[in-house]
DNA sequence: CTTGACCCTGTAGTTACTACAGGGTGTATA
DNA sequence: TATACACCCTGTAGTAACTACAGGGTCAAG
């Protein structure tokens, strides 16, 4: 019933530190102690840091997850604000494939350029390196 | 012929102080100096300039890029090197997008839940807080 | 009773910048 | 000539979200 900071580290995939670290920032709250000063904590700990890992694993940042937080501690709040975070992440989530896909389409055509040889033909570095003519003029 | 630190930036789209800080960190060699201790770049550093900016949109961290820089100034070379480096470097691209797609679906799947009504019942709140069951035993 | 795994605090490092503070320079205008 | 203003200089500290020590204390097993 009760767990030290590894056991909490292990049950929700966290590093001891990383625990550390968010008690000092306030995500979570400052944990009882035993007699030789070890952190304790019960269930209500071990939840909370599930909530914040699961919503960190989805890319919420710490503020946002802060954010969420205090918004689940009130029950009586409309759920629109949650809605909208998470509809705002979506979009970003969104824009950061699309991205992605565009970088992989240039890095796949670079390799198919790269036919070997020595580094004096090598496209990729050409690739890397615009023409001058491509620099806006001053 | 010969820029000022913010004629560069304009020309790279960097801002003057990356630019400081990249000849702090050794990417950029420290350039002339005018009378009035005002830094005067040429050519080189442009293009040297625009291949790291380049790279770096292309999402190379900077230790890359110096591995990339020196490579590209050894053309004796050969080209494999380089293509391994931006061979990996896509895969790692291609499991990003993996992971962001994953998690575009969980999120929609958690707006599609979200019916409105106040937070205790909303369903985001829920599915972010995992059942004490799907917690790995102690 | 000692070894080893774990815990403690506090500080500094990581990546790739960004943002001051507190000054100097260069040029255009009144 | 004065002065306003945009730009430049150095140096330091801040950002996100941890991670990694250093230098100790605690606890269970053999």
């Amino acid at each position: 019933m009760a767990f030290t900071i590894g056991e909490l580290g292990k049950a929700t995939g966290t590093k001891v530190e990383t625990i550390r670290y968010y008690e000092r920032i306030g995500l979570l709250a400052k944990p009882e102690r035993t007699s030789g000063n070890y952190r304790s904590y019960g269930k209500t700990e071990l939840g909370r840091l599930s909530f914040i890992r699961r919503a960190r694993d989805l890319g919420f940042p710490l503020d946002q997850v802060r954010a969420l937080l205090s918004l689940s501690d009130d029950r009586t709040r409309d759920c629109a604000t949650i809605d909208a975070l998470a509809r705002n992440h979506l979009a970003e989530v969104e824009r950061k494939i699309a991205d992605l896909t565009a970088l992989r389409s240039q890095l796949s055509a670079l390799l198919d350029s790269c036919k070997g040889g020595t580094i004096g033909d090598c496209r990729i570095i050409e690739a890397l390196a615009p023409p001058a003519t491509s620099v806006k003029a001053l």
